[in-house]
DNA sequence: GCCTCCAAGTGTTACGTATAACGTCCGCTT
DNA sequence: AAGCGGACGTTATACGTAACACTTGGAGGC
C-alpha cells in the first residue's frame, strides 16, 4: 500500500525490502542460491507477501520469449470423454508450470481456420485431437510443436502422434462377439469423417471376414441419441435375415441402438446384442448395462501432454498406443437359437 | 524469410513494407483512418501476410495492461453441463476477442487456495461457479473483477452474481407431481455442501408444505450413480409406507434411483415416478425417458461471460435469473391406487 | 603486503508492442 | 502573401520482467 492504486510491481517490493528490483527477481525466481544472502531473500519474500506481489505474466512472458501455455484443441465438448482428455492434460500441464486453454473445433468458437485469434493467449504448443488435414497444415504453418490425439500417423506430416489402441479395442469386440457365436453382425457407424472412425470400420471388417460365414453390414448415423435410433430402426426393418448383434463406434450411438431395439419390440441381449466403445457413465445408466471398451480419457489426455512437452524439450516422445479394455456386461449373450 | 529463423516482428514488417514499425502499428491495429494512405496500409497488410506475421501476444498484453483473457472456474467436468457453460462464455468471449480459460476446482488440479498460478494466463477477471466461501474471499483479494454463478446473491460480498431460476423449476417440478396426486415424496439430494442444493431443498420442502397431507422425506448421495443406487435402495427398504414418487437434485442421481428400483422389482412410473434436474442426454437414455428440468448451460455461460464483460467495462450486469423449463416425459404418472 | 577470489549485491538492457508527441509537405482560404 | 490545418507519416517512450555484466568489501593464500 505505498503509494499507488495499481498492482505492485517488483520494483515496488524492491523498494518495500529495500534492494534493487534485480534481487527481488533473483530471490523470487529461486534463482538466489549463491548471489544473495539468507536473511536478505527472506526479507524480500516477506515484502513481496505484505504487498500481495503477483509478478506481471505478460511481462514475463515477453521476457522470457515462452508463455507456458498450450491450446488443446477438441471436437466438441458434448460428452464427458474430452473433458476427460482436458483433465488429464491440464494436471501434468500444472505439474510441470503450464497451463491449458480449450479450442472446441471446428464449427464451435470463432473463425474456425484460425484458432490462435480465439485463444487470446500466446501459444507454445498445441495438441490437436481428430483435426482435419487443411486445419493441421495451417497450424504447422506457424511452426507451433504440435502433437496429434487421435490421428493417422502416417499422415500427421511429421507431428508426433499419440492414439489409443482402437484397433485393438476393436479386435476384443469382434473376438467376443464371434466367440458368442454371433455371425450376422451390424456396425453402426459414427458419420464422421475422421481417422479414427475409419480405424473402427477397418478393423471389425478384417476381423469378422476372418471367420468363415460371417456377414457384416453397415449403418451410419451422426452421434447423437436421436440420429443412432432412426439409423438403427431403418437397418432393423429392411428385409432379409436379422443381425444378431450390433457392434457401435460409440456408447452415444448405442444410447439410440437401445431405444429403436425398444420400439421395435427387441430385448437386450435376448434377441439382439449390442457393444459401445468408450465406458462413459452412459454405459452403466443403461439396462442392460453395456459391454463396451473402456477408454481411460485422462490418460489419454496425459499422454498427450507428455509428448508435447518432450517434443518442446527437443526429446523424443514416448511411443506406443494406450492399452484400452473390453468391460463385458449385459448386454451382449450369444445369438438366438433359430427355430 | 528474411535473415532470422524466429518469428517475424511488427518491426520486420515495417522494414519489408519500407515503412516504421508505428505505421505498422496503426495500419494493423486499424487505427490508421486519417494517418496512413490507402495505398501504404495495403502495402503494410501485404508485407505482413507475406512474412506469416503474428503479433506477439505477451507484448501486446505488456502494452495495453490488460489480457483480454478470463478465468472460468467449476467444481467439475463430469457431466456435459459445465462443458455446456464453457461453450456459451467462450461463445460470447470470443465475440468480444476474449478468451476463456478453464480452472476446474477445487480438488482438481494444482494447489487449490491458487487458480491463478494454475490459470497461467495474466486474467482480466474470473467467472466462478459454485464456490466455496473461502476461496471466493481469496479471489476477491485479487481485486480480480468477478461474477459468480449459481451462487447465493446475499453472500456474494457484492460480487454479481448469475442464476438459474432453479427454485422455479423445483416448483414446477412440486406442482406437476402433487397435482398427479403424489402425496409421499422422497428427495434425492446431492451430498454436496452448495447453495444451490441449498434452494433445491427448501423449495421443495415449501412447497409440498403447502399441500396438507404431504409427506416429504430425504435421502443424501454424491452425485453419481452409484451412490445414488445405494442410496435410493437404503431409502426404500426402510419399513413404513414407501414414497409414490422420487425428486431428484439431478440427472445422474436418477439414473441411479432407476437402477435402485429395478432392483427392488419397481417400476417407473407405475409403481413410482422419478423426476430429475439438468436434462443431460442421459434423461432421453433412460427408459422410461425422464421427466426432468431443462438447464440451459449455454445460456448460463453466455449470461456469466455478458455479466463479466459488463464489470469490466463499468456498466451494470443484467439482472433476473434465467429461466428454466420443466419437461415432462414418460418416468411420472398418477401414483398407484392403493388397493 | 599484495594478489586473488567469492559472496552479495546493483545498473542496465532488451523483449515487441501501442501510442503520444512531434515533423513536413502541400493545398486552400482570407 | 501569410498562415493554417489536414494528410501522412516518424521518433521516442513505457509497460514489468529476467539476466548479463559489473562493482565492492572483505577473507584467505603465499
Amino acid at each position: 500500500m505505498a503509494h499507488s492504486s495499481t498492482r505492485p510491481t517488483s520494483r515496488d517490493v524492491a523498494q518495500a525490502a529495500g534492494v534493487s528490483q534485480a534481487a527481488v527477481s533473483l530471490v523470487l525466481g529461486d534463482k538466489w542460491r549463491g548471489r544473495v544472502s539468507q536473511t536478505t531473500a527472506e526479507r524480500v519474500r516477506e515484502a513481496a507477501r505484505d504487498l500481495g506481489y503477483r509478478p506481471n505474466l505478460a511481462a514475463r512472458n515477453l521476457r522470457l520469449g515462452h508463455t507456458r501455455t498450450v491450446l488443446l484443441v477438441v471436437p466438441a465438448l458434448t460428452t464427458e470423454f474430452f473433458a476427460g482428455v482436458y483433465t488429464g492434460a491440464a494436471r501434468v500441464a500444472a505439474e510441470h508450470g503450464f497451463g491449458v486453454v480449450l479450442y472446441p473445433s471446428p464449427e464451435g468458437i470463432g473463425p474456425a481456420r484460425d484458432p490462435f485469434a480465439s485463444a487470446q493467449a500466446a501459444l507454445d504448443g498445441v495438441i490437436a485431437s481428430s483435426m482435419a488435414a487443411d486445419a493441421l497444415t495451417a497450424i504447422r504453418g506457424d511452426q507451433l510443436p504440435l502433437v496429434m490425439l487421435d490421428s493417422d500417423p502416417a499422415g500427421s506430416l511429421g507431428a508426433a502422434t499419440v492414439n489409443l489402441d482402437i484397433a485393438d479395442g476393436v479386435r476384443q469386440v469382434a473376438a467376443h462377439l464371434l466367440g458368442l457365436g454371433h455371425r450376422r453382425i451390424l456396425h453402426l457407424a459414427a458419420d464422421v469423417p475422421s481417422w479414427t472412425f475409419e480405424v473402427r470400420a477397418e478393423e471389425l471388417a478384417a476381423h469378422t471376414a476372418a471367420v468363415p460365414g460371417t456377414h457384416l453390414s453397415t449403418a451410419r448415423a451422426p452421434i447423437s441419441i436421436d440420429g443412432a435410433l432412426t439409423a438403427t430402426e431403418a437397418a432393423l426393418t429392411t428385409p432379409g435375415p436379422r443381425p444378431t448383434a450390433i457392434v457401435c463406434d460409440d456408447d452415444k450411438l448405442a444410447a439410440g441402438a437401445y431405444k429403436a431395439l425398444r420400439r421395435l419390440g427387441l430385448r437386450v441381449p435376448d434377441d439382439i446384442s449390442v457393444t459401445g466403445l468408450d465406458d462413459l457413465a452412459l454405459a452403466t445408466a443403461l439396462d442392460p448395462e453395456l459391454t463396451t471398451v473402456r477408454l481411460d480419457a485422462e490418460l489419454f489426455g496425459d499422454r498427450g501432454m507428455r509428448a508435447l512437452l518432450a517434443v518442446l524439450d527437443g526429446r523424443e516422445p514416448e511411443s506406443g498406443d494406450i492399452p484400452v479394455e473390453l468391460v463385458v456386461r449385459g448386454s451382449t449373450a450369444p445369438p438366438p437359437t433359430p427355430r
